[in-house]
RNA sequence: GGCUCGGUAGCUCAGUUGGUAGAGCAGCGGACUGAAAAUCCGUGUGUCGGCGGUUCAAUUCCGUCCCGAGCCA
């Protein structure tokens, strides 16, 4: 068996040229982008539509129930998990998304540490939310982890809080961890392929202008409250692209009070979207576009 | 037709008591190991509406014209 990363921005048409590949050679499609993964999102993730996924098995498709969260080290489980259970049914495995940091977890593995620890977390977050807090937890981070403290900024109060976690619980540098990791030299168990597929920032933008407009018709306003009226505004996928511009629209907020300036700011912020995920797939010398 | 307020970066606007201007957003480039559709970093020359005048010097003051909004006729 081998496998194959279909990788490329949103609206690309990874998932067009996957399902055509899928038919032609019976393979499996694994999916490999991080809102997809969550039930309940169908319009405005862009999930295959059922018909789509009648034509060729599809798996790790909204299989994350409303409320719950997944990570990236959840994700590469699942995806090995399934993996496990379908490795002799096919020739050919297709992931396909446009997730860099889900694809990176499954082809490099996560570092050996484990998840979250909810109270140093908490902390931590705490000690950021003043000015001279977060400061000062730069200043320690710095000095004991002066190489990560090139990539990692202090406003980064994500990265710093995950990078002293670490300290704290392992005792470890976070540029420690990674020197061990790295040494261990994990290997893909599987022959593995990547295709990128490519679309200029001209034809694409046409495209993402049509398909919200098509998710705005298809009723994405109705889908994010519907998620709401379960008490979901705060669900960690809300603040994706889609979400986040409909859930500020019903917020009432005064840079998005009109259905025009709704559509117009969604398809902004999809084309940022895409920008992001070009930049990080380009950095892969080893995709074949 | 008269009066008032505006016209400054792609957009929304700040500012210069006269010494050729800067924020946010967008755009462009980048980083990325348990939130990643997230988070963060770098990047700002534009006839300061046009034309005249005053001045060593005008985007800033004066005149005039053009455009937009509002009020009065």
């Amino acid at each position: 068996m081998k496998v194959v990363f279909v990788v490329g921005c949103t609206a690309s048409g990874k998932s067009k040229y996957a399902l055509e590949r899928a038919q032609k050679n019976s393979s499996a499609i694994v999916n490999c982008d991080s809102v997809q993964v969550y039930q309940g999102l169908r319009i405005g993730s862009a999930l295959p539509t059922p018909v789509e996924m009648a034509l060729a098995p599809h798996f790790l498709y909204a299989y994350v129930p409303p409320g719950e969260k997944i990570t990236a080290g959840q994700y590469c489980r699942d995806f090995y998990g399934l993996m496990e259970q379908i490795k002799n049914d096919f020739n050919e495995v297709l992931v396909v998304g446009g997730t860099g940091f889900y694809f990176q977890a499954i082809e490099k593995g996560m570092f050996d540490v484990g998840g979250e620890n909810p109270e140093v977390r908490e902390k931590l977050q705490k000690q950021t939310e003043t000015e001279e807090g977060a400061k000062a937890l730069y200043e320690d981070f710095k000095a004991r982890d002066p190489v990560a403290a090139q990539r990692i900024f202090p406003n980064d109060h994500y990265r710093l809080i995950r990078a002293m976690e670490l300290m704290l619980t392992q005792g470890k540098t976070l540029t420690q961890i990674q020197t061990e990791f790295e040494n261990q030299s994990n290997k893909f168990p599987w022959p593995l392929e990547k295709v990128g597929i490519q679309i200029s920032r001209e034809e694409l933008l046409p495209k993402i202008q049509k398909r919200t407009r098509a998710m705005l018709d298809e009723g994405l306003i109705q889908e994010v409250k519907s998620l709401r009226d379960q008490g979901l505004r705060q669900w960690a996928p809300m603040e994706s692209v889609g979400y986040k511009e409909v859930n500020q629209f019903l917020d009432g907020s005064e840079e998005i009070s009109t259905p025009e300036t709704l559509e117009e700011k969604i398809i902004m912020n999809t084309m940022k979207l895409a920008k992001k995920q070009k930049t990080w797939f380009q950095r892969d010398p080893s995709i074949r576009w």
